[in-house]
DNA sequence: CTGAAAGCGCTAACAT
DNA sequence: ATGTTAGCGCTTTCAG
């Protein structure tokens, strides 16, 4: 492993003038550097990060806490903080959080001593902040950029950037009403979901605000993945409930939907209306195709990006949505 | 920050000893034993990571190089591999190579100066061995494992966990051809994809195996996702040409197939049988569900962490796939 | 503008 | 069984 020493040995200057060429701080004169920038060149050196790490006190990587990466959303999300984080000279560590909030202690109590620059959390579930909260403001407080993604926790303090959730449901389902297709359902997580508590309360002003009543038999409060979706609907289904559309809290519970309306010989949209959430990516491909509502990866991990190298310090940061309009209402 | 020497002051002891507990290597007393894990528990202790990388001379985190963490094949092995490299207490650093070689040289150029313990290749693209090559065997040179999840590598001398593609794709067609679903025709990407290549070849092989000619305008070489899946079986339904059925290189192509085919009125697979590769999460919940091939994240991933353990220094492991039969063939 | 030197926190010889 | 010590590779005062 070629060393600072052996640039400097090798460029006639010291080790200190390597590193200040290198960092780009201090000034160096013009014939060092440029015989400092040969050598390395020559040499095809590249500093050892551990070493850096240590001696700055901190390293140059950022950990990404996402729910369950197998999902569309987060992978999404990954990919283009993985394009953001390049562009600023950062690594992602990548933690898989599962859905549990044990292993999001377990990560956040490790991450000092990991060296890590920064801490983006993503997920939707409800964080216990009485064990979080404590542990997110300790790494604050040793100088470490925590940010959340999709979940608001600026009240405590963490910035968020965050979609638009309830707004954008409202005007979904707003949509869906005009078109005469009431009553509408809706299908998604409520308890254990900060964000699909939103999506509801969107619902559900979207209905009242049309003069309709919230009827509970309509409102099915599920996991959040295919199956879920499939079962809810079809037990709805099954027992002669009344519904011209069913808004949905995710993309994976819609497609749940969807086949549960095919395989009892219903149409969609003409029986029942459909609209997910989140646009995934086999959402336009399959058939009907789905409405849904948009999300903007690269949108979020700009501003991640930026509140990393602290050029952005907003508090909250909302990204709006719009509805994806296709076959499925 | 509390250091060993903090540690080692309140037991009483050296700061070597708590090394030494702490690492499990080396003699240490009963009750000295018992002080250092009494100090670290009280203090909270946990041992900086950099630190301990700059003298052990390699921290402790693996490098996942994957193909395109947005598809749903990465971002569930990504899943199953922090698992599995969680157990043995590495992290896990991912690396989006969007398919582009470049960012896979610069990368593996990276890896030595970050003091990674390995690196995990996942990718279908072909790599180019000429530059890659080298730098590869560099790495390995240097004490990093390398293992390539998905092609095979191992005559290049990298360790390769694969799975079983030609016989799969075989066996598919050949169920296809057995329900006297002929002609057939293949739907995936030959040019630029190693393990495409392997599928296509499988299916060449089921063809002939069956007395029949292999009929060049069945073969749609295309990109491997959506919009290209749709497109391709489009044009060959609008030219008229004659098949009963379509063996897909990955389950995103089969589903722009059954799309295609649907907008056009006819009817899977009644009309056309359809197959898959890779049983994507959605597959089993479009309509009609996806016949498919297996994929076993899990298995992977635990084979991958043994190597890097130095369990398993097999060469080449090959994972069978099995047909997962669904409503679409 | 540049160099000498200290030291980040840890571990592995080497002593004892 | 335990302590002393050197030093991993780098950056950053501090002098000059």
């Amino acid at each position: 492993m070629t060393t600072v020493l052996d640039v400097a040995r090798r460029a006639g200057v010291s080790s200190a003038t390597v590193s200040r060429v290198l960092s780009g701080k201090g000034n160096v004169g013009e014939e060092a550097r440029r015989r400092v920038l040969d050598a390395v060149r020559e040499l095809d050196f590249q500093p050892n990060r551990m070493a850096q790490g240590l001696r700055r006190g901190r390293g140059n990587a950022v950990g990404l806490l996402v729910g369950d990466i197998e999902q569309n959303v987060y992978s999404a999300l990954t990919k283009h903080v993985q394009t953001a984080l390049g562009e600023i000279g950062l690594d992602l560590m990548l933690y898989n959080l599962d859905h549990s909030a044990e292993r999001l202690r377990t990560m956040l109590e490790a991450a000092p001593a990991m060296g890590l620059r920064g801490v983006a959390l993503a997920t939707t579930d409800i964080i216990p902040m009485a064990t979080i909260g404590p542990l997110l403001r300790g790494l604050q407080a040793g100088g470490m950029s925590v940010v959340s993604i999709g979940q608001r926790l600026h009240k405590d303090g963490i910035p968020s950037i965050v979609y638009e959730e309830r707004a954008a449901a409202r005007r979904a389902v707003a949509y869906l009403l005009e078109g005469g297709r009431s009553p509408v359902a809706y299908l998604g997580r409520l308890t254990g979901s900060a964000v699909g508590t939103d999506r509801y309360r969107g619902y559900a002003a979207a209905v009242t605000g049309a003069g309709q009543a919230l009827r509970r038999e309509l409102v099915w409060d599920v996991a959040y993945r295919f199956a879920a979706g499939y079962e809810a609907t079809s037990r709805a289904l099954d027992a002669g409930l009344d519904f011209r559309a069913i808004q949905c809290g995710s993309d994976e519970l819609a497609l749940g939907a969807l086949a549960a309306i095919r395989d009892r010989g219903r149409a969609v949209p003409d029986d029942i209306a459909v609209i997910g959430f989140g646009n995934l990516d086999w959402g336009g491909h399959v058939r009907p195709a789905l409405t849904t509502l948009s999300v903007h990866p690269a949108t979020v991990a700009g501003h991640m990006a930026r509140m990393l190298a602290g050029d952005e310090t907003k508090l909250l940061t909302v990204i709006p949505r719009t509805l994806v309009r296709r076959g499925s209402a």
